[in-house]
DNA sequence: TTGTAAGCGTTATCAG
DNA sequence: CTGATAACGCTTACAA
């Protein structure tokens, strides 16, 4: 591996001249700085990152966590993200959280490693936020008491409402809601909506039909098939996100029941795959893409001084489709 | 931001005495050393990474290079990917190549900042790979002479022979070909493929039915559009990809022709979508969850001094649905 | 225009 | 067991 040092050699300059020049700071001559430019080249140089950040103060890095990089999901916000962060020639670096504090995004939050971070994950507690000492920090699904920190909401409860009222609204009095892990904030808001339209229609909560999921499909499945065993169905279910309604979908369907005739379900996230299926998932939508690029900008801001808000509230949106009758 | 000098000071002990304690090296009293991690969490200490890297040899980090984070098919690599490298605790970091040279991905590949990467993007030439200096490096989709470059590839062209040899099996002669973009060799193989199984059975290929396309559902409905606007429709197309093979059923839909009735299509790679549609996507299924984690398994191998092939090969299946009769 | 030298925060090699 | 101290490769005052 070659070194400034090792084309300051060859050049028979110093290591600084060098290093102007690599940077094209306008100090050197350029003659020499072609010649070292030129040396450069033959002996294959390029600069070691870590040391550069170590004496920089800046890294130019953004770094994105998400729970998994490979769920469905993501891939709207991560898209937001990146065309931001290229366009104002950031470097963005992805990682996931699925260990929690011995993940990569808990060693990239606390070591320094970029100027700003995203966080999108659900198992990044809020004591890692606030242990990180990561400066500016956006949070997309959480919120934090803490001055560095900016939080991205989308109005969950009212998503949730307006779901549960759709429901409602044609005529379904029995209503399932099948949640999302407790610890998700965007779930427990998932869930207070669900409740206060119930309520304000006079319907009463019937506990038996609020069953535990994690958002993921397999927890869809398991959840329904819960429901399904007890002996009263409910003629709707509303699922906390869009992944597990498609595992209820599968459980519905094994069942033997056709959705929507036989039960209504409605889900959340509106996710690539919802306008797929079949019945097309009537869901509520979360602006993803807008999530991610609000949060990018913000980041960016924030890094070159200026103030924003520490706290942005996006809407939701109801998708009709074909699942609920 | 407080280092181990600052704890160091606050314990009246040297800094060296500092890292064994924090790094767990068995050369410190355990009562200094307790006192020291105790101070360290008082002082919220924690180590900054880029001086780590710079002093040791090993970063313990594993890059994944893709064209673009946010695509649909490369979330299964990236869990075949996540799933190996998280279970070796290595750190593993996505970065796209969006910008070429300029990307993230470059400067990964260039500053030393991993113990060794993986390569799934189109726009990472040959020269960058051979430029960079990166050592360990496993490629996903290209091949490169150079025995620090270890390739998997899957057998494109056998796949492409598949779907067209399904196509004929039809009944189908008039068999169009869209492209993806030139310069990816899945593609080229691709192309290959779909003209030697037309020459196996004596059928002409035909130039105006090859038209291009980037991999993009976008292009898809351009190049569909291309061949709806000659006079001479052809019975059956075969898309290098899904994508493009989506943007074709959009495009056929808007001229009112029903797939596979009036035309049958195929496509290549079985992203996640493809089963979802309307009809479901006959095509050809890449092991992307294998190819992830092969890569990763083989580059941690490495890493630890094995000796591996340079060249491993993976197969494609058809996966027959409702798009070709 | 170029060179000297002082760090950045760690880790690791020596001595004590 | 603990402490000096020299790197690691780079950037940046400051001096020449």
């Amino acid at each position: 591996m070659t070194t400034i040092k090792d084309i300051a050699k060859k050049a028979g300059v110093s290591i600084s001249t060098v290093s102007y020049a690599l940077n094209g700071i306008d100090k050197v001559s350029p003659k020499t700085r072609d010649r070292i430019l030129k040396i450069a080249k033959e002996l294959q140089y390029s600069k070691h990152g870590p040391a550069s950040d170590l004496r920089r103060k800046e890294t130019n890095k953004i770094v994105l966590i998400v729970d998994d990089l490979s769920g469905p999901f993501y891939s709207e916000v991560i898209k937001g993200v990146q065309d931001v962060v290229t366009n104002h020639d950031y470097d963005l670096v992805a990682c996931n959280s699925l260990r929690g504090k011995d993940s990569t995004a808990f060693k990239y939050l606390t070591e320094r490693r970029s100027d700003g971070c995203i966080v999108f994950a659900h198992n990044i507690t809020e004591e890692m936020i606030q242990a990180s000492g990561q400066d500016p920090i956006i949070l997309l699904d959480k919120q934090v008491e803490d001055d560095t920190v900016v939080s991205i909401r989308v109005d969950n409860k009212k998503g949730a409402m307006d779901a549960t009222n759709y429901l409602i609204k044609h005529g379904h009095q029995k209503i399932a809601y099948v949640s999302g892990p407790q610890n998700s904030l965007d779930n427990q808001l998932r869930y207070k909506g669900y409740c206060q339209a119930l309520e304000d229609h006079g319907i009463k909560l019937e506990p038996k039909w609020v069953v535990n999921g994690d958002f993921t499909t397999k927890s869809g499945i398991h959840a329904t098939n819960l429901l399904l065993a007890q002996e009263d169905l409910p003629t709707a279910i509303f699922y906390g996100n869009d992944e597990m309604a498609l595992g209820g979908m599968k459980a519905l369907e094994r069942h033997s029941l056709s959705i929507p005739e036989d039960v209504s379900i409605i889900g959340f996230d509106d996710i690539i795959e919802a306008k797929y299926v079949k019945p097309d998932l009537t869901t509520i939508r979360q602006p993803k893409y807008e999530m991610g690029s609000l949060a990018a900008h913000l980041l960016i801001r924030i890094i070159n001084g200026e103030e924003v808000n520490n706290m942005y509230s996006l809407q939701t949106e109801l998708i009709i489709r074909n699942s609920v009758i």
